[in-house]
DNA sequence: CGCTAACTAGTACGATCGTCCTAGTCAAGG
DNA sequence: CCTTGACTAGGACGATCGTACTAGTTAGCG
């Protein structure tokens, strides 16, 4: 709506991501966006909760767009080779704190109300059902595709935990190339067939 | 050393699996712990950092030994899924909030010396070499076990967060499936010969 | 008993938190 | 012109944060 409001949505992403959802204050976010104290409740009535659902929708939208155009062009393969590099060269290369915005909305320590957590799962199962029918449509079994999207989304958002504990991409890399070689093995036995006797 | 210390230690922990390192205050600490804000800087003359990283410390001590004691004990499938279950158990049955107290610790925001990714990343790496070190053992090439052994850890981390944000233990235990079949195909091909031709 | 050192209890301080409130600005309609 | 409504700017409130300080209590040893 208001290019204010997306702003300050974009700025609390970027602080989200780095310093967390508690780490963060309302003081922060305006100074990043370049506005004032009284658009908060103006924009977001409901307060600083209000403010995370909407990054939350903000950043969802935004990946599980991508994510979902890309496994609807491209291979299973290098649908998610390609949304991992995305990942990786966002929330790694360059940032001192790597992280998600959306695992720091899902840890906030004030969410009585739930909505908060709501908002990321919506995002999390958005992602996976995209995998998950990129996988089916490739002639993979749908409980195996299931279980698969949910492996990628978990060890996808747990290496970027890893790596920003160890300031390196090393496990961001190890785990992606676990990832893909599983992957590889599930789109070998396809269509239920194992290649064992 | 203290009693008192380890009380707080363990309350520590606790608070911070549910509120995490942000949002757990010293004072929630010392409440839980039945203790008082005059033996914080008695015991944590480092203030809240060294907390933290004894939280840290304590927790993966006991995890990574579990870990490693399942690892040198049963087979690699055994080994990782008896720790998934225990995982399970403590971070979600009957947990309002689940959540890792390391995890939290690894996303603090006031995390200027680094201290506290560090004592996070000591855990994340021990408990990867157990796993690898388990894989190999049962004749696995080494690169494969390793790069599997940093999907393992990210993927726990990651479905305990997707867990939470769902209240459900679904994600969970879909993770942990397609984890143990990915360890399944593993070792069907161990010793470096695949089955296809 | 009396002394010393380790430990516990509780209070106080400055800073910052989320929230709320009241002026001030600006474009559109009568 | 003036009025109206959407929006912006910035300060003020109570609560809580991490930190620091000074008494009070307990245990060990000559």
């Amino acid at each position: 709506m208001s290019a204010t409001r997306d702003r300050m949505v974009l700025a609390a992403a970027g602080l989200f991501r780095d310093q967390g959802y508690d780490g963060t204050g309302f003081r922060d976010v305006v100074k990043a966006a370049g506005t004032s104290q009284g658009v908060i409740y103006h924009h977001f009535p409901g307060g600083k909760s209000e403010l995370g659902v909407a990054v939350s929708l903000a950043v969802g939208e935004w990946v599980a767009a991508g994510m979902e155009a890309a496994c609807a062009a491209m291979s299973p393969h290098d649908a998610v080779s390609s949304v991992l590099e995305i990942v990786e060269g966002n929330l790694l290369r360059g940032q001192v704190r790597p992280g998600c915005p959306i695992v720091a909305v899902a840890l906030a320590s004030d969410d009585d109300s739930g909505e908060l957590r709501a908002a990321s799962d919506v995002f999390f199962t958005r992602v996976r059902v995209a995998i998950a029918q990129c996988l089916v449509r490739d002639g993979i079994d749908a409980g195996e595709a299931e279980d698969y999207a949910a492996l990628a989304v978990s060890a996808a958002e747990g290496a970027v935990i890893l790596s920003r504990a160890r300031r390196d991409a090393e496990p961001f890399d190890a785990t992606r190339r676990a990832l893909l070689d599983q992957l590889d093995r599930l789109t070998r036995g396809r269509s239920g067939v194992d290649a064992a006797p």
